[in-house]
DNA sequence: CTGAAAGCGCTTACAG
DNA sequence: CTGAAAGCGCTTACAG
């Protein structure tokens, strides 16, 4: 193995100077430098970046914090890893995957001094891992938000895009629109930020259309799916159209709606809120989706953390984008009732 | 931060009687043993992997180097990186992901001295970058094969796959059966193992059949699944079922059927390989899939790492799993042919 | 503009 | 069974 001091012997300089010309955190006079750069150069040297860390105590390492339990991680979730990691390299960073489901656990790992910053997948309303992130002292961002609002966060706005769907389908003369969201294990004080926030925004637009509300909360899978078409065909009955946030149910609500003779979208007409647009086209009918921004929200997140860790950024971010609307077959107009 | 010398300094020992006790590495004095402990305890310690990794040279950082361009990463390919992760941390070890394209930026990661092995996705028959790895000393795992069969891996069993979904075909009186690939950037002879080996094992099981092949590669998006149901419908109208290596393709071979007039699978049956059995179940008709090992591929992929880097094992790992097959509602008797 | 030296927080022969 | 000390390969005040 080559290092700074092969260089430096080759070159005739100090390691000092050797750090210098690469980190280019000094002037150092042309001459040198170039001799310094060829030396680099001819032993094919490059520096050793653990070594690095420990000197700089940075190690340019960051953390995806997730929940484990995601057997079935959707395309969102990828997306939004697979961009995090990309913008993580860009700047110099490696993104390293950090599965726990418990605190304990996360508290141990973020104390090992391995990263720099963390990103937190996954964000409830009440969150303990952000609590035991804060006494980590260890820098973050929030992929989701708690309640708290001051934290560092990257998320999708879910209250613009309730709203844009609750639009589209008004447009196409429906009122009585249901929202079907996604069961987790978590008490409902802890459930996920996404549910609670789009489920108020989606209250606030019933209110505001002077319908009541009609919510089915179900499993993430196809057979979560058709017990939600059971479930609104039994009690909301009056229902034209449906809201799904719930990516893994998209594909069985639409099988269950016809399972009970229901045309898509001639009686239903259905719109996948944050999700792929890939997913859309795989359903037949092709799905009306609303495509979550999970490539934008991987690369924001982590440019945002490495803003806050190079001190480019010193207010804590707070980026909201909404999904945006992809028009599929599923939404047609509201059939007239008699 | 509290480091080992406030350990020692409480118990009263030398640093390296603590380190001995962290690691194990030599026998204390149970009396030394419990004082050290208690200091760890009482002063919340944990060890700096850093200055661990750099006097060690041993990192437990291991990297997972994957094409960056996947946009449409599938369901199989997060499958697999999440148990891999999952696998590592298990036995202490993190993951990195490295998003890359060029050999020359693979290399340039490799040499700075941060990961002790490397897991590297997507191989190709003849892949540029595993003699780069080779290279570069770094020890390694491939997902997939080479040519060469001798170098470590883990991979899917395709011939056996391949085997089995034809076998399944015919016990349904299925002759006539095609094959639908991926279409790659890659040139021909840097294809992906998995499409090389699953069209020679189709190949050998036609000839076996006494039936001329049909191949169709498409891209793997819903537009190439429907380009493949019209292209078998021109060139291979005699088809009665049709195997899938395309997870992507699969929706879109479905909705093509249906847009000329085809029932699957009454007219047409279909099989999709290596994918996941949610992609199944989105479907309609829900199709029978041969289920990808991803998440068991994933772990073994880590262990046989670990092991190669631990010397727990010192022959290559030869890993090889074939699909389970998932039956849907896609597969039916072969029509009858006037 | 350059260098000598301390130091980052550990591990690991080597001695006793 | 335990300790003193060298060393891992860098960075970074500090001096000149």
């Amino acid at each position: 193995m080559v290092t700074m001091r092969d260089v430096a012997q080759r070159a005739n300089v100090s390691i000092a100077t050797v750090s210098f010309v690469i980190n280019g955190t000094k002037r150092v006079a042309p001459a040198t430098r170039a001799r310094i750069e060829a030396a680099i150069e001819e032993l094919d040297y490059r520096r050793n970046v653990v070594a690095r860390a420990l000197a700089s105590s940075r190690t340019r390492i960051l953390a995806l914090l997730h929940p484990d339990l995601e057997i079935r991680p959707n395309a969102t979730v990828i997306q939004f890893v697979m961009s995090a990691a990309h913008g993580a390299r860009e700047r110099g960073y490696d993104l390293v995957l950090w599965p726990v489901n418990d605190d304990e656990q996360m508290s141990h790992l973020l104390a090992g001094g391995l990263v720099d910053g963390a990103l937190l997948m996954e964000v409830q309303i009440r969150d303990s891992r952000v609590d035991r992130l804060i006494a980590s002292r260890v820098p973050f961002a929030l992929i989701g938000r708690t309640e708290d609002d001051d934290l560092p966060f990257v998320d999708i706005d879910f209250t613009a895009t309730i709203d844009q769907a609750v639009e589209h389908l008004r447009s196409y003369g429906h009122e009585h629109i249901a929202l079907v969201t996604q069961r987790t294990k978590a008490p409902p004080e802890n459930e996920p930020g996404r549910i609670r926030r789009a489920e108020a925004a989606y209250l606030h637009a019933m209110a505001a259309l002077g319908r009541s509300p009609a919510v089915v909360t179900v499993e993430g899978t196809s057979a979560g799916g058709r017990e939600a078409a059971r479930t609104l065909h039994e009690r909301f009955p009056d229902t034209t159209a449906v809201i799904l946030l719930n990516e893994g149910a998209s594909a069985g609500l639409v099988k269950g709606a016809r399972a009970l003779g229901l045309t898509v979208p001639g009686d239903l007409s259905i719109i996948s809120a944050s999700t792929t647009r890939e997913l859309g086209e795989m359903i037949e009918p092709s799905l009306t989706v609303m495509a979550a921004p999970a490539p934008e929200l991987g690369r924001l997140a982590a440019d945002a953390l490495i803003d806050q860790l190079e001190g480019v950024q010193d207010v804590p971010p707070h980026i909201l984008i909404p999904c945006t609307l992809v028009p599929g077959e599923s939404v047609g107009p509201a059939p007239s009732r008699p």
